[in-house]
DNA sequence: AAAAATTACTTGTAAATACAAGTTGAATGA
DNA sequence: TCATTCAACTTGTATTTACAAGTAATTTTT
């Protein structure tokens, strides 16, 4: 079966408009052409218009008023940790630092935390490894994540220091995260975390299963990330 | 300045659809009426029905399919608290049982939690209100709310006892959730949550500060969740 | 000068019409 | 019987037309 090969004119003007407002042709504040300057820019009715509109509007890149026009509002906002796949692209490289406690090892596994495995991913085993990382050189995150060994030839030799384990699947092995599920919870901080955070008894620690989608059907990524939420609070926007 | 009072068509045949499928009149799998019937039924042109199925298949109520028709989705459940709004549309009405602990009422406020106020906001004055959620009885959520007071008028002589906040803002003031930030922490229960939760000293309760868009401009509900994760863990998908 | 009305825009809603394109099952043919 | 064709559905795209309603600046009136 073939792609779809004739675009839509509402799916056009769209990402035209669209493209111009990530890149910089329309900035925030600014007022869109009206709806009528657009359809004889375009050439189309303006229903066609309107539906190219309600998306952008849909997906907050402008704003309409009645009466006055639409108002760009820019790029929607970067996501945080909480709907982004990795510590890196959440915090940045700037600032992260990371130390690799245990390095990339393989290992059975009998489960991924709460989530259940397919019998594929229990016979391929998994590989496993633990790392704390360094915000402004303050340990912030731990976080442990486990692979199913299938088709990663030489991953375990790899180096991830200060790296991004995202970027190392993209680059490498064309395993692209597509999205995923987490369960949150609070927790005290147990003996392994009070060493690694230096934090006293008691300290309370956030929790996070994930459960990430890849671009391989049925390839998933499972991590569990521990939180010290004392300086640096877990930001998401949806 | 009125309330808007003339209620789109294709809106109300949103708002009838929508209940539909929620109240399990429309259940997953199933096949939506035709849009020609869907036409006859509610008197009104296609392309009013075809804005109303826009919205419910943008937000994940059904699926369409060229040439088969409207498949019923269900509610969009996969979305956890932690993309949703309120914590109805996250746990679902039938297990969540809600204690008002400070009714509605009108309040000066200096901030909201961690989030900057405009001038307008401070002006204004907020309406504030606290309540206990108790899923399948157990005491999980406790959430203090505090909305601008602009324009909501006998907005805190309403009712919300096991209500959802945000479908009285839709209904009966047209205020729609559009997006929002949050902030997530993990703290210890002082002396109130610890009385609420029924727990002991130094439990570790999740923590979440959101500002919620709406739409309305300049129109934000901020609001303080605490969760007491030791049953239910907060879950979202990305 | 200030208030009110007008006007010329803007977006919002709604209908009627037409055809394209995907799906399905029944009728038709070999 | 089996495969093909066809007809009757479905949703998808697009135009044209019309009017409602909000906004803002201009003009008129007071």
């Amino acid at each position: 079966m073939q792609q779809k090969l004739v675009i839509p004119q509402h799916r056009k003007v769209y990402e035209i408009l669209r493209s111009h407002i990530t890149d910089g042709v329309f900035k925030e504040g600014d007022l869109l052409p009206s709806e009528n300057e657009l359809c004889t820019v375009h050439k189309v009715a303006r229903p066609t218009i309107r539906k190219a509109l309600d998306r952008l509007a849909n997906e907050g890149y402008i704003v309409r008023h009645q009466g006055k026009g639409s108002i760009v509002k820019g790029v929607p906002k970067g996501v945080g940790i909480l709907s982004m796949t990795g510590t890196t692209s959440a915090i940045g490289e700037d600032n992260l630092k990371t130390h690799i406690i245990i390095k990339p090892e393989i290992r059975n596994w009998n489960e991924a935390f709460t989530f259940p495995l397919s019998q594929l991913e229990l016979e391929s085993g998994c590989i496993y490894m633990e790392r704390l990382r360094l915000v402004n050189s303050k340990p912030v995150f731990y976080d442990i994540t486990m692979i199913p060994n299938i088709n990663l030839s030489r991953f375990t030799s790899r180096n991830f220091e200060n790296k991004s384990l995202f970027d190392v699947l993209r680059k490498y092995y064309h395993v692209e995260v597509r999205g995923g599920e987490q369960k949150l919870l609070a927790i005290v901080a147990d003996e392994r975390l009070k060493d690694y955070f230096k934090v006293g008894s008691g300290h309370p620690v956030l929790q996070l299963n994930r459960k990430i989608e890849t671009s391989r059907p049925g390839f998933y990524i499972y991590s569990q990330v521990f939180c010290n939420t004392d300086e640096y609070a877990l930001y998401g926007s949806f």
